[in-house]
DNA sequence: CAGCTGACTTTGCTTTACCTAAGTCAGCCC
DNA sequence: GGGCTGACTTAGGTAAAGCAAAGTCAGCTG
């Protein structure tokens, strides 16, 4: 058997999960909208608007957000309105947060607005602001250059000759 | 002057610091592109396999992450091999290793293969399974509803009528 | 100096993402 | 019960991203 470490050529990455993830949110309009429905926007109109896609786009987007479980839709009424359908974020749609505070966070070092990020955002509890970090299960922060790779289970190997 | 918070319709998200990343990292053959460089893959015809793109495309992409400095070429030769160049992060490039270890702890949590995922992060200093995790200034973990969004400098309000 | 090899480029085609403009439809309001 | 409004859908078109197959080109190797 040969080295698994040293043979990394023959790693085949048809079982990547960063592409199993980019499968579901890997298109610009599918993250925005969960930045917008991170940021607390729920109705059809607003997500359009405040994307900056046509409503088609919004509409077919959103379903499949429903369809993958990332969104659901819920009845509402406001006062005096008839019956509604929101758009909420499901739990499996808010572990994507991090990814999208790690994105924000790329974004506001190198390709920000001189006059600064339009948002930020704010630990609840103690109103201190929020970074996304990596984190050892031993506790210690981990720079991107303190990391390895190391096969997982689900690694498949090219057919040796 | 109305109340910022109380405004959110008012926000316009022209100038988010999410959207300026996805102008950059957008697409899911960049993403996967850097998922290889932070694997550390080095040369195109590894580049182009590896992702499972055509070389046309591995091209464009490549030329594309060195333009916006996310990737650097660098002149390498091989024992007995003409010189040749190879692709290695850059810092700016390296810094968006927590986006993808955010996707791919996503991907393993919500969309794995049922024999687990291919490959995990090590802390290289001590070989603790690595996390992306969210953490305000202060200190304290926060949990995706654990978020505040607060106003930023940068922010752009919609005209007043 | 001819040939091999790695690193692309070119050509021609298909697919996916997105747009605008217009149409549909359900229900509360009067 | 006619109109308004929010939430979509349909139709028709453009642009970007992708592919396969073949071509180019530089510089070691022999």
């Amino acid at each position: 058997m040969t080295d698994l470490l040293a043979n990394r050529d023959a790693w085949l990455m048809t079982n990547c999960s960063i592409a199993r993830a980019l499968d579901v949110v890997g298109n610009r309009s599918t993250l925005l909208l969960l930045r917008e429905a991170s940021l607390g926007t729920r109705r059809f109109d607003d997500f359009a608007a405040r994307v900056g896609i046509s409503e088609p786009v919004a509409a077919a987007r959103l379903k499949q957000l429903v369809a993958d479980g990332l969104l659901e839709r819920r009845p509402y009424q406001e006062p005096g309105k008839r019956t509604r359908d929101e758009y909420v974020l499901t739990e499996k749609g808010a572990q994507l947060i991090p990814v999208l505070a790690a994105l924000r966070q790329w974004g506001d070092t190198w390709a920000a607005d001189p006059a600064g990020p339009s948002v930020w955002l704010a630990h609840h509890d103690c109103g201190a602001e929020v970074h996304a970090v990596l984190r050892c299960a031993a506790g210690h922060d981990v720079e991107p250059d303190g990391l390895d790779v190391r096969p997982g289970p689900g690694l498949i190997l090219a057919a040796t000759e």
